[in-house]
DNA sequence: TCTTGACCCCGGAGTGGCTACAGGGTTTTT
DNA sequence: AAAAACCCTGTAGCCACTCCGGGGTCAAGA
């Protein structure tokens, strides 16, 4: 099996299956004469497995910790639930404050119907007016609140050049 | 009013202050004779109004449209309005494909409890089983559905250095 | 006076999860 | 035989920041 065979087989695209290849997250498979990579049934399901627990939005970082999990069959499966519950809380919490975002876009939205000039325009003014004001939750000083802006920064590490630590 | 208070007032990192000046979202300030950066109070606004776009979840693209649509008051504001809808839509999308997420995960934790060997654990097994079958919209094969990978990329626009154009 | 600390400057590299491309080689189809 | 489709490596780009190194500036305290 080649890597494009592979791609149909999986729905991945090859040079997304040579980034994991790249990353440590699939192994290498050995090679023909001519240097293509050859696949096997192994591939297909590790590959399988991996493009399921990103369509659960889980990182990669969290699908290599599953992997290496499968591979230890007699291991206590804690560390599964542990890590499902935390990916679960994310994406329980990327839903609230996406509700929250709609409910207020929707308002925003409102604020316009028709054409007028842009300096007449409610939704420029309600975004103007909100920005000044003080009732909105962008404007709370400090870090008290449990709000956070929905594009968060991701915590920094060091020096990683192969992504995901090989074993 | 130095970086530092700009930053205090809105809330907003100097680091990200100095990065939006880079990218031509924030206007340059006048420097004083040390070399720091002296902000009025037409930059605060600006500033607090870019915040709170940002806190709407909208790309910064989106909200440079919407500044250049705030100097120009004597345009149409159908182009405010499109903008929004198109954000909105996305916002929409993105709420639906987390919800079903959450709902998955939530059956998906439901199958362990308590503790066993990672080779018997119904969450690994369900993982396993699910990339494998065809039920699953992750296999659907082809880009025939409207089913999209939670982490969707960016088309890509090529050659741009200074990200936004000046004006 | 000296030192400590809080600010400020700049440029460059790193984050995740890919995607795109340049510039070559190989295989398959027409 | 030529064209199309596939494969290889390596590098750079996307977003919206964040962090760091290596320096400069300026106040208050010992
Ligand atoms: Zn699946
Ligand atoms: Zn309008
Ligand atoms: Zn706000
Ligand atoms: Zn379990």
């Amino acid at each position: 099996m080649r890597i494009g065979a592979l791609g149909q087989a999986t729905g991945v695209d090859p040079e997304t299956i040579r980034y994991y290849e790249r990353i440590g997250l699939l192994p290498a498979p050995v090679r023909r004469a001519n240097g293509y990579r050859a696949y096997g049934p192994a591939h297909l399901e590790r590959l399988a497995f991996i493009r399921h627990c990103r369509a659960l939005d889980m990182p990669l970082a969290d699908v290599q910790r599953l992997l290496r999990l499968l591979d230890h069959p007699l291991d206590d499966c804690q560390d599964v639930d542990r890590l499902i519950d935390t990916h679960l809380a994310h994406v329980q919490g990327k839903l609230q404050s996406l509700q929250t975002l709609a409910r207020q876009l929707e308002q925003l939205r409102g604020r316009c119907h028709g054409q007028h000039a842009t300096a007449e325009c409610g939704i420029l003014h309600e975004l103007v007016a909100a920005a000044q004001g003080e009732s909105c939750v962008c404007h709370v000083d400090g870090r008290a609140s449990d709000w956070a802006m929905p594009t968060a920064p991701h915590p920094r590490i060091h020096k990683i050049k192969r992504v995901l630590s090989p074993e």
